[in-house]
Parts: C-alpha cells; sequence; structure tokens
DNA sequence: GTCTATAGGGGGATAGAC
DNA sequence: GTCTATCCCCCTATAGAC
C-alpha cells in the first residue's frame, strides 16, 4: 500500500510548494521511508507529476461522461456548470497541479496533457453550439464561451473553503445561474 | 541600467519556469554578468519576486483608478471588463507570476500582496453593487459575482495569442458581452 | 522493500581582487 | 560594478547490504 501513499504524499506537497521547489526526500518523508526507496514505487520524480495528471483529466473526463443528462441545451449546460464546480471542489490539490505545472512537463507528456484538456474544453464548446442553432442561447463565439465558462468555473477553486458563507450547493446555484447568464439565457431571480 | 534588465530576466525566467526552478545563475546567464554580481541590484532571490508583484499590483490599482469613468454601472463594468483584458494581455509574465507564485511568498509579503489583490477584487464589487441597487442589474452574489468576473477575464490570458484568429479588440467585444449577461444585462446580438 | 552510502551535479549567498 | 573562488547546503538517482 505504499504505492498510493506515495502518490497521495507528492500531490499533496507538488500543490502546496509546486514540483520544482519538492524534492523527493520530502515526499520520502511524508511517507515514512527513505529517499531511496521511493524509486520501487516511480522510475523518477517526473513520472510522478505525469501520472498524477493523466489520471486526473481520464477522472475528469469519464465523470462527465456518467454525469452528462444529454437532452436540451439549457438543462444540459447547468448540469455542466454543477458538475464542474462538484468535481473540481473535490480535489483542489490535483485541479491545482492540473492548472499551474503545465510547464513542468516534458514535451511529449505536455502534448498528452494538453489533448485530454482539448477534449473536456470540446463539452461545453458543444453544448454552446447546440443552443446557439437551437436558438436557445446567444453567445458570440463558442470557443471563446467555452473557455470563460470553464474559467470562471474553475476560480471557484481559488476563494471557496468549507465552512465559508455559502455552502457548495448555493455556490452551484450562484454559479449556474452566472453561466447561464453569460450565454443569453435569463433566469427568474433567486 | 542593469537594474532594470535583471528584473526583467527575473520576470521573463519565473514566469516561465516558475520561482523555484530558476537560480540566480541563470538569471544571471541572461544579463549577461556573473551570478555573484546580481547581489549589487537585489539583496536576495525572494525580493525579487516580491518586488515584481508588488509593482504589478501596484500598476493594477493605478491603472484602473486612470481608466474608470465612473458613472452608471452597465457602462463602467463594459469598461472594467476591457480594461482588465487589456492590461492583462499587455503583462502576460507579471500576470502569470501574481497569480501562480503567491505560495513562493514569505508569510508577511503574501499578506501584504493578498491586501492588494482584495483591492483590485473590490473595484468589480462596486460595479456590481451599485448595477443590483439601481436595478440594472440581477447578480444573486455580488462577491461571487466579482470573482467569477475576474477569474473569466483573467482566463483570457491563458489562450490568447496575438495573430490567432480573434483579434484584441475582438476579444474583447465577446467578453464584455458575457460579462454583462453574467450580471443579467442582455445586450443585443454582435 | 527498505536502508545507508555515494556519485555527480547545482543551489543561494558571500569575500576579496581588480 | 564585475569577476573568480568558495562556503555549505541540497538535489536526483543509483549501488549494494540486509
Amino acid at each position: 500500500m505504499t504505492g498510493p501513499r506515495v502518490r497521495a504524499a507528492a500531490e499533496r506537497l507538488f500543490a502546496r510548494h509546486g514540483y520544482a521547489a519538492v524534492s523527493m526526500r520530502q515526499i520520502a518523508a511524508e511517507v515514512g521511508i527513505g529517499a531511496g526507496a521511493l524509486y520501487h514505487y516511480t522510475p523518477d520524480k517526473q513520472a510522478l507529476l505525469r501520472d498524477m495528471m493523466r489520471s486526473h483529466l481520464d477522472d475528469l473526463l469519464s465523470a462527465w461522461a456518467q454525469a452528462d443528462p444529454g437532452g436540451e441545451a439549457v438543462a444540459r449546460l447547468d448540469a455542466f456548470a454543477r458538475f464542474h464546480i462538484r468535481f473540481h471542489l473535490d480535489r483542489p490539490d490535483a485541479v491545482f497541479i492540473a492548472y499551474m505545472e503545465l510547464r513542468s512537463l516534458e514535451p511529449e507528456t505536455f502534448a498528452e496533457i494538453e489533448a485530454l484538456r482539448k477534449q473536456y474544453e470540446a463539452v461545453p464548446e458543444a453544448i454552446l453550439l447546440d443552443g446557439l442553432q437551437s436558438g436557445v442561447m446567444q453567445v458570440t463565439d463558442v470557443k471563446l464561451g467555452s473557455m470563460a465558462l470553464i474559467a470562471m468555473l474553475t476560480g471557484v477553486n481559488t476563494w471557496y473553503r468549507d465552512g465559508g458563507r455559502l455552502d457548495r450547493a448555493a455556490v452551484e446555484d450562484v454559479y449556474a445561474r452566472m453561466a447561464l447568464g453569460m450565454v443569453g439565457v435569463q433566469t427568474v431571480a433567486v
């Protein structure tokens, strides 16, 4: 069971201090083994980062595949906004790493991770395109709308703390409404 | 004139590789001097980071003080969205560092920088509050609206490249419209 | 599967010559 | 104001004992 503990320690430390600032010795100390023993669980430090980013994005894509209600664009965008916030708030460390450590990846790995990210960006793009074509949404540019939406939703991770003024459900409500307004869908006041 | 070149080199390298990953020797090499000579221009590495973050946020606040048209909330939010995108696209390295290297700051410096960031977050908060009170905007939560707006606008820096499909003016138009829609202001189709 | 020891390389920062 | 030399520390990764 040491392997998963190594990955968990690496994830927490990378998120807190950054990949470059964390040493293999720190990770080993967190797990309670010597630095040399780490190399039974990973070929090197880079592989730790690569594997956590890859599995994070794989999880994200398959979780949406499960959560996607399909159907009409407005309901689907509402579902997407709530899904994105929930999924990201559940994994703050993995999310932080996935967005901040792209530059720490070696080129081939970077390309692979970028491809997964683009797959996810295609999700709101498809919803917005559908909403535009069916006339229920007004969005000037589907790609920009998708990027704006993802940035807005992911931003929740930078300030949300459990036990704060609003709970997760309330945050979801507020953001889902803003997400719809952003693409021209007006909702009743809450 | 070596001081400014040191700061410029540090900014570029920190943005590209991260504070922790950049060595004083690399910065010196970029400037064309030896590592020892750097210490005539900065007391230490941390001061390079602190000064660039402080001056970036000072510039941001004073630039908005200049750009703020005042007056009615809808026009002011439109101006804010355009200002934010323009200011941030002009300084991608400084912006990246200001958002990513907060964790590399020593505690007192972190508190000081956070205070400046909160001052800036108060700008859209005030606009949204005004728009809410005058009835021209519908936003469920002023604080969340402000955070969502800033995250959405800053997100442009992650994908915009000069020479791409849309120029800066077009991006401003699209985002200003989404920003208004987000807070319940419907605009005519573009 | 973990340890200790070590190879081989950099790191930040300082001292003193010029 | 810059250089070279250096202090002392830490790094990743490997080797070989247990």
